[in-house]
DNA sequence: CATCAATCTGGACACCGTCCAGATTAGGGA
DNA sequence: TCCCTAATCTGGACGGTGTCCAGATTGATG
């Protein structure tokens, strides 16, 4: 039997190389963060030669990218598995309300829990997160199984507007002020302010989610 | 006369080395980022061996690490600039608003500006920023000629408070989210949106800050 | 004026990403 | 069934990086 991801090697060629040297870049990025991902540990730990990336990737940095898609699917799944947790009001817009929060909640802990992932996957890999307010022109195939973190916050914005707590035209502009307070929260923790304590960090964290949820359903 | 800093070079001993490697440094950064603060490039344009960086430095990233202090006021003074050309209306509680909203758009369009600058500014440095919110003991000497942005950006809430539209005791949780809000948009127009046009760019901001002072101004 | 400590130079080392040529092997057409 | 083409992986090399160590130079102190 002996899936051809697992074995190690099995002879001249590995089999499924590709795959391989993406679980082991992340498996670094996990642990050290982006600029742990360097070729020759990452080719000692599958077990082949330093220039066996290129027959994969283009350059080292492809390598990267690829990871950091993968490490976005990885938040995605954990956003979603904190989320599963969550038993929500029975008032819909309470519930609205509820489920935006634990987004943002779930965006920023996945981002001070994995902090290694978190990086790699917001290292400016262009278009690595998609781009959310435009046309969404199908952002690739996978996209039901394996959403990526933005996909999650859109759509608790959508269920935002369809409990009657904001308006639909408002959309756009709420999908770039929740992700700019979620994202500032997570990289403003995880970055610039590393030395708070776990109390302060949560306090932070409901501050900013507080603010924003008055802001987005306060009618002017 | 001939100035110890700017004399390329009089003798044996440059002078001033410090803080002509600093200078390189940020003028490195300004156009190519953090990484291309190069040892030996830095030392190259000073016009001295790689080597003297470790007479000032203990490694290459303390030198990083200075180059972004002087980026981080360079900020400050930009955003400085920015408030300057803003004329407030004559309502102090128009007034505070409009200031908070200026500062929180200078800080964005610093980052926009000079991305290489802000990026090293940003860089990962340990409380390179301060730590606002806190006993803010003494955050250096200049801190009145030189502040951070974090200093102006509290001095923005303060002036909210003292305008009657933010409690006294939420100026913690405020300026947290004011940072969150102001730094998320920064980092994802410029790391994971960069090809947003112009016009959707200010369209960002102006939607992450009107929210924030919707947030902030309006009671439970 | 002599001496010392600070400053700067020169050479070396290990490690990095990448290029080039060659060995190995899987898969498909005769 | 055999071969041969193309994909895959190996080995060695090159330029560039940050950092260490020993030695040259010099401003300042006694």
């Amino acid at each position: 039997m002996a899936t051809r991801s697992t074995r190690t090697r099995s002879s001249y060629h590995h089999g499924d190389l590709r795959a391989a040297l993406v679980g082991a870049g992340a498996e670094l990025a996990r642990t050290g963060g982006p600029e742990a991902i360097v070729l020759r540990e990452v080719t000692r730990i599958v077990g082949v030669a330093p220039n066996a990336v290129y027959t994969h990737f283009g350059t080292l940095a492809e390598l990267k990218s690829a990871v950091a898609q993968h490490a976005l699917r990885a938040m995605a799944a954990a956003m979603l598995s904190h989320l599963a947790q969550v038993d929500e009001p029975a008032d819909a817009r309470e519930a609205a309300e509820v489920h935006l929060r634990e987004v943002g909640r779930a965006y920023v802990h996945f981002a001070l829990d994995q902090p290694g992932l978190f990086r790699i996957a917001m290292d400016g890999n262009p278009d690595g997160v998609g781009t959310p307010g435009l046309g969404e022109k199908q952002s690739d195939s996978a996209s039901e199984d394996h959403p990526k973190p933005d996909t999650l916050l859109i759509a608790a914005l959508r269920r935002l507007t369809e409990a009657g707590l904001l308006p639909a035209e408002e959309t756009d502009a709420a999908v770039m002020a929740s992700w700019a307070t979620v994202h500032g929260l997570a990289t403003i923790l995880l970055n610039l302010q590393p030395s708070r304590s776990v109390a302060e960090r949560e306090a932070a964290v409901d501050a900013g989610l507080h603010y924003l949820l008055q802001g987005l359903t306060s009618r002017a």
